[in-house]
DNA sequence: TTGAAAGCGCTAACAG
DNA sequence: CTGTTAGCGCTTTCAA
């Protein structure tokens, strides 16, 4: 087998000469376009069989699709996305079209670097997921290719949404924290100071959702938020901050799992029993939340659901990119497990 | 903003108009090919930038590169894949490349789908990681295509590979637990019965290196290997199968993390301590084994320095298609915590 | 050093 | 229904 041979390759020319038919009748039948009898159809079918074709997406994209679909995924290690890019994959494996990951890695410019990329590369649809990117950008890179973005909310009429509702979800963790009979339930939020990304991050509207639902619940002298990171050090910095409160909370909603294990970790060294002493509480419902000697009680977010939306608002929006914007909402579930029980007498 | 406007993108004749060149002179800086002078590369870089141009990789490609690199991933919810990613990005963020992730998600089939599209889109190298499909399949791949294979041991005259040693890692945990009084030092494996994965695949490899490890210990008759899988629920039956021994075990080497987080499950379940009754291993030192709660003894492949040495050898092998296929094995390196202990008296 | 012209592999527009 | 023709945006000859 020779290194990396560079034979050409078989083209669509060879095709219609093995069938004996135009190229147009071999581009025909390879998209399944209008205007090709039964027995054309077969005939090219056989030659491209005989002779292993397979169309250059490039050459193709630059008059029609390049059947690419990017998916910009803006953190590889969040536990999270899996759910949704399986949801993705599964609802595209019987289209024509691939996904690619684009890894949007750090920040902004990271992010921008792997759109323009993806334009760059004429692909045909691009999904966003969790995009931290001013709307304006998103906007731009919509304006130029049909685009759905994952994890954001509000809306904008160039691009469609798919979110889980955190405000909702939210309120499942602080309602289920009251019903065992919590009142001082404290949360640990990300820092986010950016009006827009106030409005539309996942992580600032669950931090609204539990001032809502405390309040709701009459609990509002309660509501005692730290703002860190959503990172294991911001829970463990934010957990010692609780600690050192005259009265300790009975309970603490961190707003992602990954939080958790930084508050379980210093509730831990603080000598302190979860949930004995201490409830504590996730979202995301993480892989490793369902770990044994980990069992967090955690929001799941229908992480499959949302790929799927995804997916097929993306192609709806590729077949028809002047149709009005659309925005999908899910709800998540709540996932009780072992750190979360009633409060110490 | 128009959604989704096809507005005409800037072409490479746009910006040889502007600049009052040919576009072969504006295609000669792009390219940083030879033949064009200092002052006309001034004029067109200027012009590129008023205009606001970007190649279109796909027109490229059809003559020259796509400065496209694609990475299959089979199974992107194994936590030690980031690291790779993150060595492979880093080192390829200065180029002009980009790099784009393929699912490769469900086994053989799902693999060669990834591949055949990265193919079809002709990008200019491949990196597979811990590819699964048969050695025949990654030579044709190899044999179209710049191909470097990560995490899979053997070698091929058409591509290059990048292992850790995982007979060494192995042994690395043996060698540990051995020294802390261990002799009864189990092990659990995924099943393999494929010879040739036998041979390639590092979980094999990790069972051999067990095995070479206890006997050059003189523990030839403790050798005790369960087969299973490389999941959870591997681990648990695999433990409650070593439980169930006339004589225990008082150290498990689990062949992944995921499988020790099983192994620990059952472990609680019979109403043992680790590391107090019995000494847990893993491999892969993945997130999770890091966690407080957990606090995994487990094996940490360079992870980084694999990435970075996949980049460079296939930037390397695509300047240079016919050179000889190059083997980087790395080593990898024990990372103790605290479920590993001195065996019960 | 520069540019004109051909062509990469495919699809769209059009004519038969 | 079928085929011819003209590009898509770029790189690569090859002549000037």
């Amino acid at each position: 087998m020779e290194p990396s041979a560079p034979s050409r390759r078989v083209t669509i020319v060879d095709v219609a000469r093995h069938a004996q038919v135009s190229t147009t009748a071999v581009s025909k039948v390879l998209r399944n376009a209008y205007g090709a009898s039964p027995e054309m159809r077969a005939k090219v079918r056989r030659a491209i069989d005989e002779l292993g074709y397979r169309p250059h997406a490039g050459a193709r994209g630059l008059r029609g699709q390049t059947y690419t679909i990017g998916v910009m995924l803006p953190d590889i290690r969040n536990p999270f996305f899996p759910e949704i890019l399986d949801g993705i994959t599964g609802s595209l494996e019987d289209t024509e079209y691939q996904v690619f990951l684009g890894p949007g890695g750090n920040g902004e410019k990271a992010e921008a670097r792997v759109t323009e990329a993806m334009i760059d590369r004429r692909m045909d649809g691009i999904i966003m997921i969790a995009p931290v990117s001013p709307r304006t950008h998103l906007e731009q890179v919509a304006s130029s290719v049909p685009t759905v973005v994952v994890g954001r909310h509000g809306s904008s009429p160039v691009y469609d949404t798919v979110v889980d509702d955190d405000v909702e979800g939210a309120s499942l963790i602080v309602d289920h924290l009251a019903g065992l009979g919590h009142r001082r339930i404290a949360h640990i939020e990300h820092r986010e100071t950016d009006p827009t990304r106030r409005a539309e991050m996942p992580n600032a509207r669950r931090a609204d959702g539990y001032r809502q639902a405390m309040r709701a619940l009459g609990l509002a002298e309660s509501i005692d938020v730290v703002s860190t990171s959503y990172t294991q050090e911001g829970g463990y910095k934010g957990a010692k901050e609780l600690l050192a409160r005259p009265r300790l909370p009975t309970a603490v909603f961190a707003g992602a799992d990954i939080v958790a294990m930084g508050v379980l970790e210093a509730v831990a060294e603080a000598g302190l029993s979860v949930p004995g002493d201490i409830s504590v509480a996730g979202y995301d419902n993480t892989t490793f939340a369902a770990l044994g000697p980990i069992s967090l009680t955690s929001v799941d977010q229908a992480g499959h659901e949302i790929g799927r939306n995804a997916a097929r608002l993306l192609l709806e929006r590729i077949a028809d990119r002047r149709r009005p914007s659309v925005q999908v909402r899910l709800s998540p579930t709540l996932v009780p497990r072992r750190t979360t029980a009633r409060p110490p007498e």
